[in-house]
DNA sequence: GCACCATATCGTCATATGGCGATACGTCGA
DNA sequence: TCGACGTATCGCCATATGACGATATGGTGC
C-alpha cells in the first residue's frame, strides 16, 4: 500500500507529470528540467526527490550534472505499470506539447539555465 | 491533465484506495464503508465525493441509502485503467484483508453504523 | 587555492488535504 | 406531524504539499 500510494502521491502534481512525460523523449538533467518547467531549481530537484523515491525516474552523473531518465520499473510494479500507462495519455495536453517544441530545441546540445 | 490529475489524487489517500478495494468485491452504501473504514461518517461522505468526481465511483439511491458501485469507467478512460490494475493490485495488503473479512459478514445483509 | 556552475538542502510561506463534530437535508415509518 | 435513520455540508484544526530564496555541497577548470 505505501509503495503504490507513493507513486501516486508521485503522479498528483501535474509538473512531475510533466517531467515523466518529457523523460519519456529523453533524458534530461535538472536545469534543463527547469529550464522547460520555467521552475525554481530548488523545486525542480524536490520533485525529481520525489519522483525518484516512487521508483520512477533514476540517475547518473556526467561532472557536475546529474543526468535523469525513467527507470526500467524493476524496482515497482506501480511505477512501471504508470509510466508505461503515460507513455500513450496526455499526449493532447497543450501545455506539455509547448515542452516538447521547446525540447526539440535542446535536442542537440545541453541549454542549462544560467 | 486535469481529469488525470484529479484521478490520481483521489487514489493518493490509502482510505480512499481502500474503498475502490471494497467496492470491487460488491457494492457499499456509505454507513457500511464507515463501519469497515472506522472513519466518521463525515469523511467517508467527503471522500466518496472525491472519488465521485474522479469518475471512479457511482451511486444509486435505495430509500435513504445511498449505495456507491464502481464506474464502468465509461466517462474516464484514466478511471477505468487504475481501476482495472487496481482489481489486481494490493491484495497482500493486511488491513485490506482483515476489511474483506469483515465484508464478508455484511454479505448478507446490510450492517450500518448506528 | 579560488571562482564558477549544477545540484541538494533548509527555512519559510500560502494553500491543500484529511480528519472530526455539529448541523442540515431527505426519506421512511409510526 | 414527528422522530429516527442515512447522508451531505459546514466549520474547524493539524498536517502535508508545492512554491520560493538563501545557503550548503560537490565537481571543473584556472
Amino acid at each position: 500500500m505505501k509503495h503504490f500510494i507513493r507513486v501516486m502521491k508521485a503522479l498528483s502534481d501535474p509538473n512531475r507529470v510533466r517531467i515523466i512525460k518529457l523523460l519519456g523523449r529523453k533524458e534530461l538533467c535538472v536545469c534543463e528540467i527547469q529550464s522547460l518547467l520555467e521552475l525554481a531549481q530548488s523545486t525542480v530537484s524536490k520533485h525529481m526527490k520525489l519522483l525518484e523515491e516512487a521508483g520512477m525516474v533514476e540517475f547518473r552523473k556526467d561532472g557536475s550534472w546529474i543526468i535523469y531518465q525513467l527507470t526500467d520499473g524493476e524496482e515497482s510494479a506501480y511505477a512501471k505499470v504508470m509510466i508505461k500507462n503515460l507513455s500513450d495519455w496526455l499526449d493532447d495536453d497543450l501545455e506539455l506539447q509547448n515542452m516538447i517544441l521547446k525540447l526539440a530545441l535542446v535536442d542537440q546540445e545541453r541549454i542549462c539555465a544560467a
